[in-house]
DNA sequence: CACATATATCTTACATATAAAGTATTTATA
DNA sequence: TATAAATACTTTATATGTAAGATATATGTG
């Protein structure tokens, strides 16, 4: 037998319930969208956030610091690996901080800038594609929601 | 420099600064959740995903590939570590299937079911708090657009 | 300057995600 | 029934995420 429902206020249910059906999206158009860069590119999404954080950097750098935080990532412990395997297929390049020698700079290769180039218009379709079935007001309101709800959620911690 | 912007169309403009908003939502939300349980309780918010499922199917039961398909791994490689670890915690035990010999049934054990009712309940108070900051009719609003576009991505593939 | 503390990065260990290939079993079809 | 195709799960290899601790350097305070 499946179990009663363990969540009796309505408010404390809906706000379940909608954070599922968020997740779900977020999940289902990771997956998607994971999926065609790994396809047509053979890099990951998680390696298109990197290289689109660093193109719109001033001089398309970073400090190792920034691109994790950018990157939402909650230690910089991955951040090494993926940044020692992007520098291995030439997409960026390492150099330490003449103003601080704990700190090293990345900076996006000719390489990682042109192939960025290239994988964004295309990341660009399918997103629209993606949200295809709403009205520009809806998009725009969904986005005015989200825009409260992470300024609520970043203000938590 | 940065680099001049590359996507012109508005409307594509528009979703892809929406979707960058979701999954930072989406992002930022696990991360807490996340970081919460693991603190609290141990286990990782993809464990708990995994017997919040459970938990709500028939007997509390699901074969290997239905519970893959629900947590929305894409492949079902993962799946049978993750029923490994959780079947040495205690929390899960897996046993053939009378019906077919190719597959296997996980089913919550006692351990884990008590251990889920207790999580979810904090859970729940978790996700109440993160959503705090919008009223009930922005919550439904906010819901009802995205289950309109998890039912469009869903269908895209 | 001496010292405690904070910061930036790396290392390690482990959990999880994806893709591809392998094995056993079932189903469909000639 | 014989055989091909599909299915369920596992295995392997690799990439990524998280936590904790190590190292080197920087900063603040006496």
């Amino acid at each position: 037998m499946a179990a009663a429902k363990l969540i009796k206020d309505p408010r404390e249910q809906q706000s379940v319930r909608l954070w599922l059906e968020l997740l779900r999206c977020a999940k289902t158009q990771e997956t998607r969208l994971g999926a065609r860069l790994r396809k047509n590119y053979g890099h990951s999404l998680t390696r298109f956030d990197a290289l689109s954080q660093l193109y719109r950097a001033p001089d398309m750098t970073l400090p190792v610091t920034a691109l994790a935080t950018r990157l939402l990532a909650s230690s910089s412990g991955n951040i090494t690996g993926l940044i020692d395997r992007m520098e291995a297929d030439g997409l960026v390049v390492r150099s330490p901080n003449p103003d601080d020698r704990r700190s090293f700079i990345v900076r996006l290769s000719k390489t990682g800038t042109t192939l960025f180039e290239k994988m964004a218009i295309e990341h660009g379709h399918w997103v629209r594609d993606g949200f295809e079935g709403l009205s520009d007001s809806e998009l725009k309101n969904l986005q005015a929601s989200l825009i409260r709800l992470r300024k609520h959620l970043e203000q938590e911690d």
